[in-house]
DNA sequence: GACGCGAATTAGACACAGTCCAATCCCGGC
DNA sequence: GCCGGGATTGGACTGTGTCTAATTCGCGTC
């Protein structure tokens, strides 16, 4: 009884409370993203679910992520119009993100006061705010 | 003499200005952006500049925006996985995004006032930083 | 344990933004 | 008018993500 399995177990009831079937391929989807503390792009998510034997297709695991997004299991990161980044974490934070190496780390929210935000226009709701700060080397001139 | 062929005169100073050979192509493209306050993709642009009589490739558009990027006469907004949005303006602002109709909003950054943020990681520099208000149509739920 | 059914998964074709490349064109300097 | 280097071009190519029709899986029922 290694902690993955048992990380695999809890998995389950998780993907349950959010209203998802969990199937084994959803469940190596979401261990994949829970069990380390990066942003992963879809592609890395394919890779590493595919270590193990089950060889999992690009279909399901673009459906899986796309199915986690939308019952907020997991958010999107958009930083790169190369590809997304699906982020584990849904707990408010914003991104720093190194233009250079792609690495993205987190900021807690918590921290954070933004002051003098326009009010929306009338009718509109926030689905939520993303903040990121693009960093690189200072090396340069 | 219109107002749009005087436009298009002293774009020629506006890119030269910042290191770039004005060359026809260029002058159009810089013009569909400036005449108009949105945030268009570059296929959006390719759209607008062959609508005049030469055609220019699709090439050309990217290769000049990437430029312009470069050379900071525009700026790149990444909000939309499927395509890069491009923006005439580059004094400090942020966004409001409808995620609906793809409709992207300024908010001058003056006003906003942010606190909290941790330093960055030594060594590094800011490149910049973009803030992100997704919204929608309050209407469901 | 076999059956049946709806949901999940699959392979592969497809769509589409963006890049690359080699050939051509254009334009300013002589 | 000629030359040379940068700009432009069409078209092939790449990579991410989507779609679809067919298959498989899991599970409740008998």
């Amino acid at each position: 009884m290694d902690y993955r399995q048992y990380a695999r177990d809890s998995l389950a009831d998780v993907l349950r409370a959010h209203g998802i079937n969990p199937t084994h391929q959803r469940i190596e989807i979401a261990h994949a993203l829970y069990s380390r503390q990066e942003h992963l792009s879809a592609d890395q998510v394919l890779a590493i679910v595919n270590q193990r034997h089950p060889e999992t297709s690009r279909a399901t695991v673009y459906n899986t992520l796309n199915l986690f997004v939308e019952k907020r299991l997991i958010r999107e990161v958009i930083v790169d119009p190369s590809r997304v980044f699906y982020d584990p974490n849904t707990s408010a934070h914003y991104h720093i993100y190194d233009v250079e190496t792609g690495r993205l780390t987190d900021i807690d929210a918590a921290a954070v006061r933004i002051e003098g935000l326009p009010a929306l226009p009338a009718g509109m709701v926030t689905e939520g705010m993303d903040i990121i700060i693009r960093v690189r080397r200072d090396q340069d001139s």
